[in-house]
DNA sequence: TCTGGGGTCCTTCACCCA
DNA sequence: TCTGTGGGTGAAGGACCC
């Protein structure tokens, strides 16, 4: 899909359709997560930091995202994926490797290019969205020519071409070649394609170590055998939070620590799972990043284990000069318990239960009233007014709250409102479907 | 105002054990 | 008993992806 998060925030906006609009992070250490394609012409990007974006753009339309209406519309367009073959390997809400081949859906370079075409049609008639197809005999390539696509169209590769199109390209459009390793082959006198498949294997290996040089060299003559999976399961879960203001008080470190252990869990449970090794991961103020383990001797899925566990790790951890960031993980994951009895016994009584329950219900600290105010009306979700019924909020601050009232049906902008943030006409709302008469 | 959140995979090193 | 050796596992960090 095309810069995803924004597409569906312009088709859910009729205001906003054409203009620069970025989603991401909203607070003083947000990132953009999606810039739409108008705001890519002032430079901004995915991963850069917001106040950089604002600086760039100052005028783009800044908004918070909403994976639950992403989630709604990524579903949809994944139903339509396996309506044309059972491998459909989602690598993201927004992309997914499908085997046309598998399926007897496609069979040579034409009916592919029909497949593709059909497709980019019936995602747009269910969501009103434009997806791009990249099409070719590898995930690789596919890939590749997905990229190539963007935006809003479709590039089949034909076998026989491969090596003759990737070879003057940089290595960095190979998969798997990121920063570090981009300078390292620079370093090397390497930047395209071409220049890695005449290094050699040898000479990648000795560069980058054995799984990457391998597989990069494989890659650079449009080698890539990697089958598509339909069923991945899940390695890990965590969760973490990086804080606007560098934390130095250790109780509420470890308080927070406690909290992310109790999402964590929440999560686990929520998929099913448990797990032996509880991870916490710590970014101090100068931005390092350091981990800390401990492997239980079973798996486990109880609150109260990970939160102690958790604890105990942060135990060995320095965070005098203060901690911007903080997160617990579970890996080593099983589809079952084994607890030890005394955990087992808690779990029966519902105490962990419990103990997660009343969590929620944990007061948030006393805050400035402009963040109370922009949590509760967050930039760009939706809401009704008792009178001027469905609209979305522009901005909030100073008490106020304003709204345009639109849906993704109008055909024009809509009106802009402003209220005051408790007015008791104004509530939150559910998104609308982005193509009127069907439900996402 | 520098740098999110949720993942995966790989490498290195230490330790235990046969 | 001492000295290697090699596998398995755990811990930590790094790179990458969307």
């Amino acid at each position: 899909m095309d810069a995803f998060f924004a597409s569906v925030e312009q088709a859910s906006k009729p205001s906003l359709r054409g203009k620069a609009v970025v989603v991401g992070g909203l607070g003083p250490r947000g990132v953009v997560a999606t810039a739409s394609y108008e705001a890519r012409v002032f430079g901004v990007h995915s991963a850069m930091p917001m106040a950089q974006a604002r600086r760039l753009a100052p005028n783009a339309a800044y908004l918070v995202p909403r994976f639950g209406l992403y989630r709604s519309v990524s579903e949809q367009v994944m139903a339509l994926l396996r309506g044309l073959s059972p491998l459909v390997e989602p690598l993201s809400l927004d992309e997914a490797f499908v085997d046309l081949e598998a399926a007897g859906a496609a069979w040579d370079g034409r009916s592919a290019r029909l497949v593709g075409e059909g497709l980019r049609t019936d995602i747009r008639t269910v969501t009103g969205l434009c997806g791009s197809v990249g099409l070719a005999a590898s995930k690789m390539l596919a890939k590749i020519a997905s990229e190539q696509a963007k935006p809003d169209g479709l590039v089949l590769i034909e076998p026989g071409t491969e090596r003759a199109m990737l070879g003057p390209m940089p290595v960095r459009i190979l998969p798997g070649v990121g920063p570090a390793t981009g300078d390292h082959l620079r370093r090397a006198g390497i930047t395209t394609v071409d220049e890695i498949a005449e290094a050699g294997e040898d000479e990648l290996v000795r560069l980058l170590g054995k799984a990457h040089g391998h597989a990069l060299y494989a890659m650079a003559l449009a080698h890539d055998e990697r089958p598509v999976v339909a069923e991945r399961e899940t390695k890990s879960v965590s969760v973490e939070d990086t804080y606007d203001v560098d934390i130095h008080d250790r109780m509420r470190v470890g308080l927070e620590v406690q909290r992310l252990a109790d999402r964590c869990v929440r999560r686990l449970r929520g998929a099913g799972l448990s797990g032996r090794t509880i991870v916490l991961k710590v970014r101090r103020y100068d931005f390092s990043t350091l981990t800390r383990s401990e492997t239980l001797r079973g798996p486990t899925d109880d609150p109260a284990v990970v939160r102690e566990a958790a604890a105990r790790l942060l135990e060995s951890v320095d965070t005098t000069g203060g901690v911007r960031l903080l997160g617990v993980g579970v890996s080593g994951l099983a589809d079952y318990t084994q607890e030890d009895l005394f955990a087992q016994a808690q779990a029966a009584a519902g105490e962990g239960a419990a103990e997660l329950a009343a969590e929620e219900d944990v007061a948030e600290p006393v805050a400035e009233q402009e963040a109370v105010a922009e949590r509760r009306w967050p930039a760009g979700h939706d809401v009704r007014h008792a009178e001027y019924g469905h609209g979305w909020v522009q901005g909030s601050g100073l008490g106020r709250v304003t709204v345009r009232f639109e849906t993704p049906g109008s055909s024009e902008p809509g009106r802009v409102r402003t209220f005051r943030v408790e007015d008791p006409e104004l509530e939150p709302a559910e998104p609308l479907p982005l193509v009127p008469g069907v439900p996402a």
